[in-house]
DNA sequence: TGCCGCTATTGAACAACTGTCAATATAGTG
DNA sequence: CACTATATTGACAGTTGTTCAATAGCGGCA
């Protein structure tokens, strides 16, 4: 049984072959790794020829960085906070939505966000300017700022942000020791006790 | 200019060539990556033939998880506590030489280390085992504990690790916004600030 | 000292995979 | 219904991981 549907010699628009390229990796590189998926495969799964994703995106490595991408987009989409409302409930709102995110995607999220984070150059800074523009909704009104804009408080939520992503991945592995609501009020709270440590 | 010492046809006992082939990979895989550094070259560096990897370690995957093994046990090794004194003081010790080994090492412990938490099944079990090992410190002398041993505190502590492993690697990166004193303060007491978050 | 056996080590052959490119087929257009 | 622009292919070349029978170095023993 060939999960493809398979139908010979289709001609897409570029923008959707790219798309479907990209979902389709998305969904191999969520239980393979990388060196793990060969383009043969990728491509029989797809129902194209190997040469097809050398033009798309110039190779294995350029293909895994457009997933990537495509990841950390969907990503932070996801986790956009709402429009109006007051600071800390449109934080709370996105961190609910990064918890939902990862717990429907955990295998996913664990094998391309944390591949990308300790992966090579062009991956990390996909990674690091991800996770930049999330940490920067933390940091966004600077008239009501919910924790000051300095470069400690800056290196602080970005350790804030390494802790939540293990600890909603842990939990997810095994939710038993803390409710949902119990893992939500410690995301919460842990960021401006992270801050008070300061001097 | 080859950086190996070239000497011709070699023989020497097997434990001595399996750490001289570790300690080499240790060394080339800080900056490469596992797929950017080819047997060919490994084992030119070493002054070896491709075959007697395959021999020692069964293979690339094999050769790359024991080097993982071997930079984690050096870390394990070099972050014990001091045999006595008090519990906080231990853990304050420990806490610096992690610190300081980060500092001596960052380059090869981005790359092995966060490279195993994100890899594949056997070298992200290296990982785990690694560091529950160093929360077992956290927990240890049960009668005057630092903090309770309990799946809720568990968690937080392997999350508190991933906090102060991005925020070591990122100060490395940058000192700038803390002083050395500063980083081993928020570290020391961000650990029961956030066991202080639970409910 | 000089042979001998054990085994560390080799290198060539094999298999699988990545990357390249000129040729081909397809969808839309006048 | 051609006809053109281009999405797509398939065969080819180079590289890399893996296997295995053959070779060569070191310690022990006479």
């Amino acid at each position: 049984m060939t999960t493809a549907t398979r139908s010979h010699r289709i001609r897409l628009a570029p923008d959707q072959r790219r798309s479907q390229l990209l979902d389709l990796g998305v969904r191999l590189l969520a239980t393979r790794s990388l060196d793990e998926l060969s383009i043969d495969v990728l491509a029989e799964e797809a129902g194209i020829s190997r040469g097809l994703l050398y033009h798309y995106f110039g190779g294995k490595q350029g293909f895994y960085e457009a997933v990537v991408q495509h990841a950390a987009d969907d990503l932070f989409a996801q986790t956009a906070p709402p429009a109006g409302g007051e600071p800390l409930q449109r934080l709370h709102t996105s961190i609910t939505a990064y918890v939902d995110y990862v717990q429907a995607n955990h295998a996913g999220y664990r094998s391309l966000v944390k591949a990308a984070g300790g992966g090579n150059e062009a991956l990390r800074a996909i990674y690091e300017t991800t996770f930049e523009a999330m940490a920067d909704r933390v940091f966004a009104q600077p008239d009501d700022a919910i924790i000051p804009d300095t470069p400690a408080t800056r290196l602080l939520v970005r350790a804030w942000q390494s802790m939540v992503e293990d600890l909603v991945l842990s939990w997810c592995a095994d939710p038993t020791p803390l409710t949902r609501e119990e893992l939500l009020h410690v995301i919460t709270t842990s960021l401006p006790a992270l801050v008070d440590t300061l001097p």
